[in-house]
RNA sequence: GCGCCUAUAGCUCAGCGGACAGAGCAUCGGUCUUCGGAACCGAGGGUCGUGGGUUCGAAUCCCUCUAGGCGCGCCA
């Protein structure tokens, strides 16, 4: 890594002004590398010396002379300079940079897989929707961002697992089990009201539907109840089978699919609460168990154990973390969360901790709502009401790859209004079309040259001079650190905003620079230029979940 | 009422305590046209919601207020 570098340069910089008394011997600050928004700045900058002026009390741009005056040659660094009002700027070697094609060429699409120190295995938990209906849009952000992250973590180096969790118990099901009897009933022409928290959408009707098909007599001689758990069950499979399908458009595929039934069934529930009460977090209080999270800093304490003796959904869920730390014990685990579980947020905290785990592993990323319009109207989005828009009619209108870049180019922190009609009006205009393009640009390039026989396998990159084909290579070494960036921070949608400055500089050499021409030897290292950056918009593509098109 | 999130160009949004606040779209003007014009170049456009504070230095950190969203259940 470059930073580690320059980073390395300082250290030994500052070392070597403090032993020759330019610098007082006080700790140093962390040294901390930037990349100047300015190009005139240079590749990376570091403002130490401002920093040391604030302890030192001496004057910041005579500490950056001196630091400057101190640091080692390096293979890389070419220019250092010191500037007001006290930054050291590096700039990158050329013919270093121009090396640096080689190496990507040579590490193909694993040249960016960067090992970071902190790398261990991380379980990344996302959409995890009740299997009570089909999934809606808000629910297609949580699966991007979250099989994004994964493919960013498994590029830094970590071994990562995706998972969903079923919550094939409690309330909510058993609504879903009634709603269907319901529509069952109403199948077979009787006359039956649905449940006051029942599922309204008509794909309950469809369901039944569909499991009748071709079997109209199969519950016919069986008690109530069991018609009952016998559809539901089949009606479970069936919109679980749906969800995976509709994730299966968008490109998002899961490791684990994990059952909330066999928390208790396996005993992690009883042990994840065993393990509450010798804490002294438990308590019991109007007839309840409950977990004692003002001893927290909570505001409030929550029910873990009904007076009726059945979990809440917060139990079972403290015994879920319990078996991802304590049983399979990963070392980072991450769950994205929609906005609506906000309340959960800080109460899981609080339960994660009293079971003696390092807070530090326990991250929750809270993706905000999506608000959907056709044209100006707004659309509300509610799995009971009957009026939904589906996950799978937005992917089937807008198209994979346009749905996975919008996602993902907002934080998940903001909310996002979806319109319909602009996503679909606008897509020739959509930056997704201009990152895409740059690759079926560059494959046309390399065919070309392939159709004309020639072969740059020789080619001789130190050629490769030019301003234009020097910004390309900055940029394309740039991938790494925004896989690093985002591992640490958790935000994907940096790589959006790459994906598209790697085009932009991309289609600027392209007009600037003819790759085929009569000059052979120019030719041939252009070619190689023009393979690595293929190479690395692929890869970029690929992190993203989206295809990578040869031809458009 | 309390907690969390958001407020930056006409629109949609980036911006890790640092150097004149950036991009896409839209608007206006230009380029070249043998490798894909779904391209390239340029211009205009900003009291970074408001008011304070910390700092050598704040869009970024702290507090006030305003507006919007979400959450605050023995639902999940």
């Amino acid at each position: 890594m470059l930073k580690r570098t320059l980073i390395d340069l300082l250290t030994q910089a500052a070392a070597e002004a403090q032993r020759t008394g330019k610098l007082p011997s006080i700790t140093l600050p962390k040294i901390v590398i930037e990349r100047p928004q300015n190009t005139e700045h240079g590749d990376y900058a570091s403002s130490l010396p401002l920093k040391l002026a604030r302890v030192t009390r001496l004057n910041p741009l005579t500490i950056a002379n001196d630091l400057v005056s101190f640091i080692a040659p390096n293979p890389k660094v070419g220019q250092v300079v010191a500037t007001a009002p006290g930054f050291i700027n590096f700039t990158l070697k050329s013919d270093w940079l121009a090396r640096q094609v080689e190496v990507i060429l040579k590490a193909d699409e694993t040249h960016d897989n960067t090992k970071l120190e902190t790398a261990g295995r991380v379980q990344i938990e996302f959409v995890s929707v009740n299997p009570t209906g089909p999934l809606h849009v808000g629910h297609g952000r949580g699966a991007i961002l979250g099989s994004t992250l994964a493919n960013v973590f498994a590029a830094a180096g970590y071994r990562v697992e995706k998972e969903y969790y079923i919550n094939d118990a409690g309330n909510q099901i058993d609504a879903f089990y009634r709603s269907l009897y319901t529509r069952y009933q109403q199948y077979l022409g009787e006359v039956a009201e649905m449940p006051e928290d029942g599922y309204l959408g008509d794909y309950m009707v469809d369901l039944v539907r569909e499991i009748m098909a071709g079997n109209d007599d199969r519950f016919r001689h069986l008690p109530k109840p069991e018609i009952a758990s016998g559809l539901g069950k089949l009606g479970l499979e069936k919109i679980i089978g749906q969800i995976k399908a509709d994730l299966e458009l968008l490109g998002v595929s899961f490791d684990v699919w994990f059952s909330e039934q066999s928390l208790h069934e396996g005993g992690q529930y009883q042990e994840a609460l065993s393990r509450l009460q010798q804490g002294g977090y438990l308590s019991e209080k109007e007839g309840a168990t409950w977990f004692v999270s003002t001893a927290l800093g909570e505001d409030k304490d929550n029910v873990v154990i009904r007076s009726d003796g059945s979990p809440t959904y917060f139990a079972t869920d403290i015994a879920y973390h319990y078996d991802k730390f304590l049983k399979r014990k990963f070392d980072t685990v991450i769950n994205i969360w929609g906005a609506d579980h906000l309340g959960h947020v800080s109460r899981m905290k609080a339960a994660v901790a009293a079971m003696g785990i390092d807070p530090e592993q326990f991250k929750v990323i809270t993706s905000q709502m999506v608000t959907l319009r056709r044209g100006g109207e707004l659309v509300r989005v509610s799995k009971r009401s009957g009026d939904i828009i589906t996950l799978r009619e937005l992917v089937e209108e807008v198209g994979a790859d346009a749905c996975r870049f919008f996602f993902l180019s907002r934080t998940a922190d903001s909310q996002m209004d979806f319109d319909l009609e602009l996503a679909k009006k606008q897509s020739a205009d959509n930056p997704v079309y201009y990152v895409q393009y740059a690759y079926a640009r560059i494959t046309s390039i390399l065919r070309l040259a392939r159709e004309r026989g020639i072969n740059y396998e020789n080619g001789d990159v130190s050629l490769l001079t030019t301003e234009p084909e020097l910004t390309l290579i900055r940029k394309m070494l740039l991938l790494p650190e925004i896989v690093e960036l985002i591992a640490n921070t958790l935000e994907p949608h940096h790589l959006t905003y790459y994906a598209q400055d790697l085009a932009t500089v991309f289609h600027r050499f392209y007009k600037q620079c003819r790759v085929v021409s009569s000059n052979k030897a120019l030719s041939k290292a252009r070619l190689k230029l023009v393979e690595a950056a293929k190479t690395v918009l692929s890869r970029t593509l690929h992190l993203m979940g989206m295809t990578a098109p040869e031809k458009m």
